[in-house]
DNA sequence: CCTTTTGTACAGAAAAAACTGTACGTACTA
DNA sequence: TAGTACGTACAGTTTTTTCTGTACAAAAGG
């Protein structure tokens, strides 16, 4: 095996060590294999770079590219004279987590919360009707607490959210282990 | 609409709400059903009565069982006299972020760091040998500085799991917001 | 010991997701 | 203005995942 080809092999590991790992953040395989590619090329790539690289349809490379844009993983860079699409992995790995974190859990912690609010109402109201048997206005009751406990927890998660998108998480876990 | 009726509106609009969001934790929605169904449960329940409950087959809420339970969102409790297995979810939701996010992302970590470091050692070695050409010596030096970066990268992660799994993280995001 | 009950392994069916090729809208070029 | 290049919407195909029913091993009870 010659030097190219250990080099091939060595990036190969990585790669493949990515795309097993991808689904961390909402990502297929393939993507992650994408991205690997990306990370150990220096230049930008456009679609078409992408699609004779890894031997994928344009068409998949422009899905998985859009998605790894949402997720922040790579970015659009764009340089004069180039018509086509250029993109590049973001090179601050611990912006990407930190991105990645945010828009995944700041989306989920909306949708629930709104579903919260909304059952908590309709709930509370309820129990201020009459008529309803004493069984029937404990299991109100009850899922009411259950309902507010979550709310609670969202609220915490909210705040971490917070904490991670305003950089905060470096003060508990300094960048530098020497720091410590 | 009657009472009973209002109640499981309510409690349907949480669990399709977790349903939708339980991918977050590397489960389908079916999972989610589940884990929501049994979160408004008072009693621990065996896989017929969550067979029973939701109409799927016994076979799968074993396999989605087992799943949260490595997920550590679900618990087996034990009842003297009652031969069938028991679950009940979590009541610590805190804990449960907790215990997903340590698992998921130590796994990660380990795995990409034994590729990290099989590869730098190939590098570097690599490195020695003569008879290279200057341009492949460029790029082994410049995959060696990449994967150095990551791994740094990796033993901050390393070290917020960490933190999470200490509880040092809500030295950071307090529990109650008024001690904030 | 045998019988019954319970959970799960396994193979096949159903559903969901990923991938491809074509077609088309938009924007740049001449 | 017409022509060309580019990215992506969409429909159909392939692949992967999820779900089911059967069969069986392990444990409990008699």
């Amino acid at each position: 095996m010659d030097a190219e080809q250990k080099l091939e092999k060595s990036r190969k590991r990585i790669t493949e060590s990515i795309a097993q790992n991808i689904h961390l953040y909402g990502l297929p395989p393939s993507a992650g294999r994408q991205f690997g590619m990306m990370f150990f090329e220096d230049r930008p790539l456009t679609l078409d770079d992408m699609s004779a690289e890894l031997g994928m349809s344009k068409t998949s490379m422009s899905t998985s590219i859009r998605a790894m844009s949402d997720a922040k993983l790579v970015e659009r860079v764009w340089e004069r004279g180039v018509r086509k699409d250029l993109y590049k992995v973001k090179d601050d790995w611990y912006q990407i987590f930190i991105d990645m974190f945010t828009v995944k859990w700041r989306r989920a912690v909306s949708l629930h919360t709104a579903a919260i609010r909304k059952s908590l109402s309709e709930l509370k109201e309820l129990k201020q009707e009459g008529s309803l048997s004493p069984e029937l206005l404990a299991t109100i009751s009850n899922d009411i607490e259950r309902l507010e406990y979550i709310r609670t927890y969202y609220d915490w998660l909210d705040r971490l959210i917070d904490a991670f998108e305003d950089q905060k998480i470096f003060e508990l876990v300094p960048l530098d282990e020497e720091d410590m």
